[in-house]
RNA sequence: GGGCGGAUAGCUCAGCGGGAGAGCACCUGCCUUACACGCAGGGGGUCGCAGGUUCGAAACCUGCUCCGCCCA
């Protein structure tokens, strides 16, 4: 395609599909071991396998491509590991849905059928996502892909419980559990969530055994009075004293429950009594074990009554509540029921309102594997980003309770325990087994439980590199460099593989943890699928192209802080890219007989433009490796679009046009060079960002190498060229000058004009090399330059600034009134600058405390102002003269 | 109840000890041969409230108010 051929306005279908391919067929993604190199390597946050792309992902993955791509470039062997997760719940979920459209359930498959339909649906359905991420332009090393049930996982999950077993840190133990009755299964503390429901508190009075009176309980779930087997007070509670001890009566069973003290119920609520239900409280379990009480299971794994129940067994819950609720009533025992705001316990799968239930289930000790885990973050060995994320961290770990690893599911890694039938021998084993170790006899089976799906996301970090092995992977890739992932798993993950990985590689995961926060919908609420404002990236790369969608999750974001999605952004990022590929543009037209290996740079005559362009272009390619290198991706993408639409296309290309257009070749070339060169270097810099626009536009350009995604991350245009960024900082004040003392005369543009520059003979100097720029972008037919002298211009547009007094002698168009009237407003606003100046220097603490440089830069200022008022008032004086 | 974060221009957000910024929206000119998804110019904010520290506070400290998140 020839360069005019090129379209005007940027069609992502067209490019993005072609490159990725490219990349993929060419390998690019796949790095290249080299023991003399340190690698750089992030394993991806494993989705669901079930998962569909959301916006949060598209945020998470953009920032891990962005650093992946950027190391890449720098030369180092780059590692970027995908995968999915096998997302026990949800995916048994999804096929037992399946499944029901047929009329089927999982018990009328059988436990073998069923996983085998499990792995039927993840082969055809499963991993969709990781297509989703590709076409986010995602340049993860493919051909390394893993999901937590193949065989390295599966044999490392194996050997990570046997391990843990073996060290005595996993038991099995009968204990309050959260029990989703929907789900059917336990889940650990951190999969509840909790949410601040309104209930009630209903006060019931129980009988004292023996003696008249009352003691009376408030209780938000009158249900369980059912299985009460206590109750307690505060030992400190006078109001009680003489009761503890004795017994009350439980009323509808009659049960006689003894009177306790126990510090952990608290005096100010509700009556200071409680009722204690060890089956069902995690709380009350823990006063049970203390004092030694029964525990009555009232209500089952379905949710309903059992027969401890009595006449309730078979209702469910609620409707026993209300039952139960209108007996006691009718009984004379409510006294009263208050309205009250609590939190319950909610499935974070499925929503139904969790169940305390006392149940038999595997448990990891934590306490050992805390510490070293705590130990890492407060050493410094990992650091999060941001900083403040720490404390969450390790305000968790220090309270860090049991995690309940089993799960009452049959799509995960099943547990690695046999119990023999004859013997009673319990086995933690590498290998499945057949027969009892300890009797021989073939009469055993496997505990049916799996494995809490986190289990073996802990293990990602090393079982996706190879361990249990040795392999080369594990060695030159681990520890990881970095890992990105939003804040909502710190808990779920992020401690998770850190202690895992301190137990069994006896090193950190990873050196960095970087967070960041959540998208949000246009009103800050988090995107739900149940308030259906969720935004697909999908759509939007269909729409914008995901360079767009990338940059714009990027510019958006501050690390650790949430971000808004807006349409209108999207846009404004749309209109960056079209610039881009607009000066790209601009650029082939002109560059059609350009080759750059012919150039001797020795021989170029660079202007000062093309000084400070190249100037310009250093500082900002330092500072976005220095914000890269801080992960403030959003401030180095900030810079990068800054850069670009304001410097290099409102201000070079316009100056480089002249030269360009022109008909000095030598000029030519050395315009063609420079813009060439800044902008080359310039797409390399934008590349991890915007990945695909970069590839097309730099494959048209000349250039070396295959792709832009291998190609050398730019270096700096030597140093930064200060007298160069001087000069051109007065030209552009001249510029911004002219044009808005046109504007305010409501000159056309069509109507050129002199300039008249009146400065000093360094001014002068510049303003004279600069000429052709004022020309060129103030609609200046020709810039005539002299020293200060009292003769002014008259009919003339005027304005001053630093020692260089600019007239437009424009005639009829200046209307005296209207430049009187800026005058005016330019000594109003000189005058107060003044006075703010003088009130600093003439304040004696300042002269005195205040840093030597600040004061002298303050003196400085104030000379400049009253030099720039003395001469705005004789301006003045002779327009009035004038009248 | 405890912890964390936020409150800056109409909207979304930067700035975090030395003169209030960007993008979008708005207003005024321009179809200037890369781009109207554009160019040039402009208006608009007692930086949540009250104290304090400091020569100097949007920024630092304390308290308060509202909003969000996390934990119990």
């Amino acid at each position: 395609m020839r360069a005019t051929e090129i379209p005007t306005v940027y069609d992502p279908h067209a490019v993005e599909e072609k490159w990725y391919q490219y990349w993929l067929d060419n390998g690019f993604f796949t790095p290249e071991i080299d023991p003399k190199k340190q690698p750089f390597t992030i394993v991806i946050p494993p989705p669901n396998v079930t998962g569909a792309l959301h916006m949060g992902h598209a945020l998470d993955n953009t920032i891990q491509d962005v650093l992946i791509r950027y190391h890449r470039m720098k030369g180092d062997p780059t590692l970027w590991l995908p995968g999915t997760d096998h997302a026990g719940i949800a995916t048994q979920a999804r096929v037992e849905a399946e499944l029901a459209k047929e009329g089927l359930s999982r018990w009328d498959l059988g436990r073998q059928k069923f996983l085998d339909r499990v792995w039927e649906w993840k082969h055809q359905y499963g991993g969709k996502i990781i297509t989703q991420l590709q076409r986010l332009g995602a340049s993860c090393d493919f051909t390394r892909e893993r999901f937590t049930m193949d065989e390295g996982c599966s044999k490392a999950v194996r050997e990570v419980f046997v391990s843990l077993y073996e060290r005595g840190l996993i038991y099995q133990g009968n204990y309050i559990v959260n029990w989703c009755p929907h789900c059917h299964t336990a889940i650990s503390d951190i999969e509840v969530e909790h949410e601040d429901t309104a209930g009630h508190l209903w006060y019931v009075r129980y009988p004292i055994a023996g003696q008249k009176g009352y003691i009376t309980i408030a209780t938000t779930r009158p249900e369980t009075i059912l299985g009460d087997t206590a109750v307690a007070v505060n030992p400190h509670d006078e109001r009680y004293k003489d009761l503890v001890g004795q017994e009350a009566i439980l009323p509808v069973v009659g049960r006689k429950l003894p009177i306790i003290a126990d510090h952990y119920v608290d005096p100010a609520f509700g009556t200071g009594a409680v009722k204690i239900t060890p089956s069902h409280d995690p709380n009350d379990f823990e006063i049970g074990q203390r004092h030694g009480l029964d525990q009555v299971t009232v209500i089952g794994q379905d949710g309903k009554m059992t027969k401890e129940a009595g006449k309730y067994a078979g209702l469910d819950r609620y409707e026993c509540r209300k039952q139960l609720v209108a007996e006691l009533d009718a009984g004379g025992y409510l006294v009263k029921i208050e309205d009250l705001a609590h939190a319950v316990g909610h499935c974070s799968r499925c929503g139904t309102v969790i169940e305390p239930l006392l149940s038999k289930q595997w448990f990891v000790k934590m306490q050992p594997l805390a510490e070293p885990a705590l130990k890492a973050v407060q050493e410094g060995r990992i650091k999060f980003v941001p900083e403040r994320f720490t404390k969450i961290y390790c305000q968790w770990l220090e309270n860090i309770r049991d995690w309940c690893i089993s799960r009452q599911l049959w799509w995960g890694h099943r547990i690695p325990v046999w119990y023999c039938s004859d013997c009673g021998a319990q086995m933690a084993s590498r290998e499945d087994l057949s027969t009892c170790t300890a009797c021989g006899s073939a009469n055993i089976e496997q505990d049916p439980d799996v494995l809490d799906t986190w289990f073996s996301s802990a293990l990602w970090p090393f079982s996706t590199l190879g361990w249990p092995e040795e392999t080369e992977d594990l060695k030159y890739f681990y520890p990881t460099s970095v890992l990105v992932t939003g804040r909502d798993i710190i808990f779920f993950w992020v401690a998770r593989m850190i202690f895992m990985a301190l137990a069994f590689m006896d090193d950190v995961p990873f050196k960095e943890v970087f967070i960041h926060g959540l998208v949000l919908d246009a009103e800050g609420r988090k995107m739900s699928k149940s308030l259906g404002n969720g935004i697909d990236p999908l759509e939007v790369i269909d729409k914008y192209g995901a360079d767009t969608l990338r940059f714009m999750l990027i510019t958006g974001s501050v690390p650790g802080y949430d971000l808004r999605f807006q349409w209108e952004r999207v846009e404004a990022t749309r209109n960056f890219a079209n610039k881009v590929w607009n000066v790209a543009r601009l650029a082939l037209i002109n560059l059609e007989d350009f080759n750059p290996s012919g150039v001797d740079t020795s021989t170029l005559e660079f202007t000062l433009a093309d000084r400070w362009i190249r100037s310009r272009f250093t500082a900002v390619r330092n500072q976005v490796v220095e914000f890269i290198d801080s992960y403030d991706l959003g401030s180095a993408a900030t810079a990068l679009y800054d850069f670009i639409w304001d410097e290099f296309c409102d201000w070079y290309v316009e100056l480089a046009k002249l030269r360009l257009y022109g008909d000095d070749s030598q000029a030519r070339k050395t315009a063609q060079y420079v813009l060439w060169d800044v902008l080359e270097r310039t797409l390399r810099l934008l590349h991890p960002f915007m990945p695909f626009i970069t590839e097309e536009i730099w494959q048209h350009l000349p250039h070396e190498g295959e792709s832009i995604m291998t190609a050398p991350y730019p270096e700096a245009i030597g140093t930064r060229d200060e007298d160069a960024e001087r000069r051109f900082a007065l030209i552009q004040e001249v510029v911004r000058g002219i044009r808005n003392a046109r504007a305010d005369m409501e000159v056309p543009p069509s109507r050129k004009s002199r300039v008249l520059v009146q400065a000093g003979p360094e001014a002068i100097a510049i303003i004279q090399e600069g000429s052709p720029y004022i020309m060129s972008l103030a609609w200046a037919s020709e810039v005539v330059t002299g020293p200060i002298t009292t003769e002014k211009p008259q009919q003339a547009v005027s304005f001053i600034t630093s020692g260089v007094e600019v007239y437009l002698p424009l005639a009829e168009l200046v209307d005296m009134d209207k430049e009187v009237a800026r005058v005016k407003k330019e000594i109003a606003a000189m005058e107060a600058e003044v006075k703010r100046s003088e009130r600093m220097l003439s304040n004696k603490g300042f002269l005195a405390k205040a840093p030597a440089e600040v004061v002298e830069k303050e003196r400085e200022k104030e000379a400049g102002y009253r030099d720039k008022l003395a001469r705005l008032k004789e301006r003045l004086n002779r327009l009035q003269g004038n009248e």
